[in-house]
DNA sequence: CGCATTTCCTGGTAGC
DNA sequence: TGCTACCAGGAAATGC
């Protein structure tokens, strides 16, 4: 499969991050005047949204995907894009789930969720009251934290049986890993994508870990740097995506061995890898 | 309980 | 050209 133009940019950590930079001066210390919920969607994933009314928006926060805005009254704002959310202060033309109306200190008191596939999620919950949402309340180590050491990894991977790529896109061993990137770790790196986690080779797990480190901080420069205006879908190849090495390079030569590369389905998702390079261990 | 599979949803596109 | 069938993805729900 190639980029084809007009192909969405699917948010994964980079770009959530980029959001999150971007929403900071935007929204912190403003407060909600109104929260409207515009078209007709499952509501779990819209949940006490009334609630966030009257509260301060106290900082914007990302853990993982998923961005995080505690409010002065307790409560906290939980947003994920899914595949197509975009969070805009210009009204969209279609596919609005939630307006938000704020501090009216300047043109830029209406918040539009946009989220044309509804994948997304908008929703308010208790502070750190994740048991709603499984993921969240699983989630492991932020990958660019300090935490995220060689041995707090080799310890989680230790924990399962199931497939690297699969375990790797469950969040729980690191947060924030999507289907792009856990293909170009485990290609830097040499693992098949059906090692099971546990079984991963010792000597390569701290190469793994800077891999999705290295990849990750790379790609966050290059959002930022190259997309200007981070709502829009934009069709046009970013920096990070010509920095791919597996992901979407199916059937083409192995930058590194010259093997035809293979598409395949891990987990129900697209994944791509080298037959030459990534092989499973002898076991 | 743990792991695997299916579901949600819509626009783009391949194929006829 | 117009129609149908299918695919992509993260997280939750469901199945085993």
């Amino acid at each position: 499969m190639r980029f084809t133009k007009g192909r969405l940019a699917i948010p994964e950590l980079p770009e959530v991050e980029t959001v999150r930079r971007e929403l900071e001066p935007w929204l912190k210390d403003r407060h909600i005047l109104g929260a409207e919920l515009i078209d007709a969607v499952p509501h779990v994933k819209y949940a006490n949204l009334p609630n966030c009314v009257g509260q301060r928006i106290e900082a914007v926060n990302r853990r993982g995907k998923f961005l995080l805005l505690p409010l002065d009254g307790g409560d906290e704002l939980i947003i994920h894009l899914g595949m197509t959310g975009i969070v805009t202060a210009k009204k969209p033309e279609k596919h609005i789930r939630v307006h938000l109306e704020l501090t009216d200190n300047d043109t830029s008191n209406h918040l539009y969720f946009q989220d044309t596939r509804r994948f997304g999620r908008f929703l308010v919950v208790k502070q750190g009251e994740y048991k709603s949402m499984p993921t969240l309340h699983a989630m492991g180590v932020e990958p660019l934290s300090d935490d995220f050491t060689d041995s707090v990894f080799k310890a989680v991977l230790q924990k399962s049986s199931t497939a690297i790529k699969t375990y790797l896109l469950s969040q729980k061993p690191v947060a924030g890993v999507g289907n792009i990137y856990a293909d170009e770790a485990l290609w830097q790196t040499k693992i098949h994508p059906l090692t099971p986690s546990n079984k991963v080779p010792a000597k390569k797990i701290p190469l793994l870990r800077e891999a999705i480190v290295d990849i990750l901080k790379k790609s966050i420069d290059a959002q930022g740097t190259t997309l200007n205006d981070y709502r829009t879908v934009n069709g046009e190849v970013g920096a990070y995506i010509s920095e791919l090495k597996a992901y979407g390079h199916a059937g083409e030569p192995c930058q590194r061995c010259g093997v035809i590369l293979e598409k395949s389905v891990v987990g129900g998702r697209g994944t791509h890898s080298c037959p030459y390079c990534q092989k499973l261990p002898k076991s």
